[in-house]
DNA sequence: AAATAAAACGAACGGTCGTGCTATTTTTAG
DNA sequence: CTAAAAATAGCACGACCGTTCGTTTTATTT
């Protein structure tokens, strides 16, 4: 019998490249992930998995748009399931929360934001418009809860949106330079608190 | 005339690659800061540069140094005016964030700070070590506020300057992403709110 | 099985990296 | 002014960088 092998061949071996690429900027950031080192940790020649890509910068795009998907589903997706407001809210914060202790020792999409904070490119643009785009997620999330009338009606919702973030940046940076357990015990008393200040 | 200069040539020059070293470090990260690059900026010869600190990894560290006297010079000496407790609070939270206006596009100890938490070696302890000093200033700082009886007797101040910290984060990491002036605006009023919850 | 298309390889390119070693220049001391 | 010392330049090294190109292997189709 011939081996008739499913058509996703490429596909299939890109996404087993960005699998590996993933971890490696963990550690590296976009910035210290090498097509030599990735090729290795693959299994595949450099210009092999260079073939993938076409530049190493598309590599980075793909990357980030890989952690942007992974982070959508699983903090995200997951807190869906709790009904609208607080509920939500509270699930996002949490399942953010087992996000950050996955990624301890580093999360390419925060390391992403502070080494293309303040360049041009194509990689600035989607880091932003990433942020962007949770920013708002969360916006909407806290506007939910102002309807169902768990936080006050006149909540501003970027502001909180802020100061979530603000929170969940602050269990990162400790988390990672502290460890989590300590880290998350603060976080944790910061967001009751939080809620407490914003409840109607 | 002979020229006689004075003897502090040598601690001169290292000042003035620091300078520059630091300047560049800004953008590109501890990581991103090569001696190559650092010499053409400095107009030095890549050997020249070299002899004044032996390897890559003690030129980082010395700018690390640097970064880390330059802030306590620029946020924590101001603010050692201020009389103790709530008003010294304020000025550091106050040049704190002019030192992230000044330090938008880039600064050496967060961007270090997200480099170095997952790695080991000196430059993870320097790091750490820096972040554990400065987290114990602001607790003093805080712990004086609860003295004085600005803020209740039984604030926790570690978790306060944790909360403190998260909220510069969040100044500038939207800083960064989004320009300082709303970043400025979300984070002066949720500090505002942050006082106010923990006031005796 | 033969022909065609897709995917991965291997070698090479020009550059830059950090580092070591030897001159040469500049500064200090006598 | 001269000799010792310190600071800098110049050059070379092996390693790795991203990228290109022609070849070879692997998979699909007829």
């Amino acid at each position: 019998m011939t081996t008739t092998t499913a058509p996703g061949k490429r596909a299939n071996t890109r996404e087993t490249i960005l699998d590996h690429a993933y971890a490696l900027a963990r550690h590296d950031g976009l910035e210290g992930l090498s097509i030599g080192t990735l090729a290795a940790a693959v299994g595949m020649s450099k210009s092999g998995v260079f073939a993938h890509f076409g530049s190493r910068e598309e590599l980075q795009l793909a990357v980030l748009d890989a952690g942007g998907q992974r982070f959508m589903t699983t903090v995200l997706l997951p807190a869906l399931k709790q009904p609208r407001g607080l509920p939500r809210l509270r699930a996002i914060v949490a399942s953010w929360s087992e996000w950050v202790r996955e990624h301890q020792s580093g999360c390419v999409l925060l390391s992403a934001a502070s080494e293309y904070d303040g360049r041009n490119g194509a990689l600035h643009d989607k880091v932003v418009s990433q942020q962007v785009d949770w920013r708002g997620g969360l916006q909407t999330a806290i506007a939910q809860a102002v309807t169902e009338g768990q936080l006050r009606a006149d909540t501003d919702t970027a502001q909180l949106a802020f100061e979530i973030y603000a929170l969940m940046l602050g269990l990162h940076h400790d988390a990672g330079l502290f460890g989590f357990d300590e880290a998350g015990q603060r976080a944790a008393q910061a967001f009751e608190r939080l809620w407490r200040s914003w409840q109607s």
